[in-house]
DNA sequence: CTATGCAATGCAAGCGCTTGCGGCAACCTT
DNA sequence: AAGGTTGCCGCAAGCGCTTGCATTGCATAG
């Protein structure tokens, strides 16, 4: 069995309460008997039991984190970030996968919720009014996504998306596609009509074609599609689809960026290694997943006092590489 | 304030005790009287608070997974089919992400074990004397990695090593490379054993690089070496490595395939999308993955009686795409 | 009709920790 | 010198749940 507190405190002769206030260190305590019983813990090996702690302190000092798919890789750094900033304010973070799969995002939710000091949910997918639900739940931060009276970061794509359009235009495409995303996802709605703005704006003609789901083989598909329509220049929900596309256009021998450019969104890690490298939108990661760390950890701390929910905006931009290039004159 | 089991209990006119029995399905209650607290509980909205469960039950239902870093696109699929298979057991996952820093592995461990049922390490990196230290923490399985005394799920590389050098040898290449991963990762020493085996037994010159961080940037740093060593094929300790030299191999024009070949370890997911597509020697990460949620699972069940350690060990194969092709004539 | 067994339920003791409240010295005040 | 502070610390009451044991009622056996 473990040591627990009560061993402590016998050992140095005091009470529990007092070895407990020592050792959380919140408490007034003198500081030789302090450090007697740090002693005396650290000689013992003593180690708190978590468990219990949570169950009287109503802390578990542990973060919930909700991400739709960690194998898209837009998601780690996200959840690195999320991790070391939690790290460095004291806090654990769990994790959950929900696989894309929106039902199951609500439920993981509420279950977390009694284990975890607060949530932060990434999830561009599920519908609104589902998220709703959730806003309850509090402490909670959504990310990439507004939830109505919920606070949130978000990513501003227009920024990104009209400079992305700017570039396509500027190297003579006046025709462009927009694959399109899942099709009740929130982000996709944000992009896309980011996509029609600019386009109007510049005069370009727009296709939309899909949705696709955010995954390489459907990125393989869209190829084939995008083809057939004969455009010169496309613009992808992400870089996961962006990625499957120049993978499927250079197998059939169609070069990315002199024959079609390509440019993706989320500037994920693989894009500076794709060949060509993956013109992309910078979306930044990892910062969004520090401030929402910081967001949560505000709410948690001051629970009672009902602040009115924040947004927190974060900026895209294009990053020009090689998937790119002026339109082939026909 | 969450409706508790005494509310119910209140609410049904028994006692917790009943209830909780009813609810958590052990014991023997009426048939009738658990229908009516089970609809009870399900009008108010009861959901047991699973911190207090573990405080007196001493389980979690949560299971702790280590891996070194989740943006290495080997682990997330490991990590999902730990987190399926351990969901349709009816346990969570907890994740710690350790960021390639062994030290850190170690404290982690100790810390998580607390408040998880049984851990599931998987660590190529990690020195095996510091592994040793975490043997006690049963139930523990290591994955990947040889741990004297512990029960571990083996990838056995050395199948897919010889398919490899066979593969070049029949390519007609006499000379081969071995970029190594980390120096004192277990799976390294392993792969690298392997390599000159089957080069020794084909009468291959091996010649060795490194030791590589599994990154892509590692890769990229490789690539200039290894084209200063004029060889004609490598094959490298990881994908990460592998993907990295050939995007920078082919930004200084060497056309990978017809002027060198590379063969990775892991057949990541990006392995089918690069340009060319990777040859890459077959893991099983998800296979291992579920595997050794059912071995800590029944570790954890069977907890009293002290079973020696099992292994488990699964094969590779090699995956042939488009990076290895015949050896250029000089 | 009383003894026995069994199923169904209640009692109560924790699990290991936190925390409000109060005790009690030792120290200040005026 | 008597009342008031202050700084440290102990008491004890939980947090919400599980679980060994006792209790009850009733059917069955003797």
């Amino acid at each position: 069995m473990a040591v627990t507190l009560a061993d402590v405190a016998q050992a140095v002769g005091m009470s529990a309460s007092t070895v407990s206030r020592a050792l959380s260190g919140t408490e007034k305590v003198n500081e030789a008997t302090r450090q007697r019983i740090h002693k005396v813990a650290r000689e013992m090996g003593y180690e708190p039991n978590q468990v219990a702690r949570s169950l009287t302190s109503g802390r578990s000092d542990i973060l919930g984190l909700i991400v739709p798919d960690i194998a898209n890789p837009f998601f780690p750094p996200i959840i690195k970030a999320v991790q070391s900033r939690a790290a460095s304010r004291g806090k654990t973070v769990l994790i959950a996968d929900v696989d894309e799969h929106p039902a199951d995002e609500i439920k993981r939710a509420r279950i977390m919720r009694k284990r975890v000091d607060g949530l932060i949910v990434v999830s561009p997918r599920t519908p609104t009014e589902q998220m709703s639900q959730l806003v309850d739940l509090q402490p909670i931060v959504f990310v990439n996504r507004e939830v109505p009276g919920a606070t949130s970061v978000l990513v501003d794509a227009s920024e990104g998306i009209q400079e992305a359009v700017e570039h396509l235009a500027s190297l003579g495409h006046t025709r462009i596609g927009y694959l399109n995303g899942p099709r009740r996802s929130w982000s996709n709605t944000q992009r896309r009509t980011a996509v029609h703005a600019a386009c109007a704006q510049l005069g370009i003609e727009l296709v939309e074609l899909g949705p696709f789901e955010p995954q390489i083989q459907a990125g393989v598909r869209a190829a084939d599609l995008v083809h057939s329509k004969d455009l010169t220049a496309v613009i992808a929900y992400d870089d996961l689809i962006a990625l499957g596309l120049m993978a499927r256009m250079t197998e059939r021998g169609v070069k990315v960026g002199p024959d079609i450019s390509v440019i993706g969104i989320d500037d994920s890690p693989m894009s500076g290694m794709a060949y060509p490298t993956l013109t992309s939108i910078h979306v930044p990661g990892a910062r969004s997943g520090m401030t929402a760390v910081d967001l949560v950890l505000d709410l948690a701390e001051n629970q009672g006092e009902p602040s009115e929910p924040q947004m927190v905006q974060l900026e895209t931009r294009l990053i020009i590489r090689g998937s790119t290039a002026p339109a082939r004159v026909r």
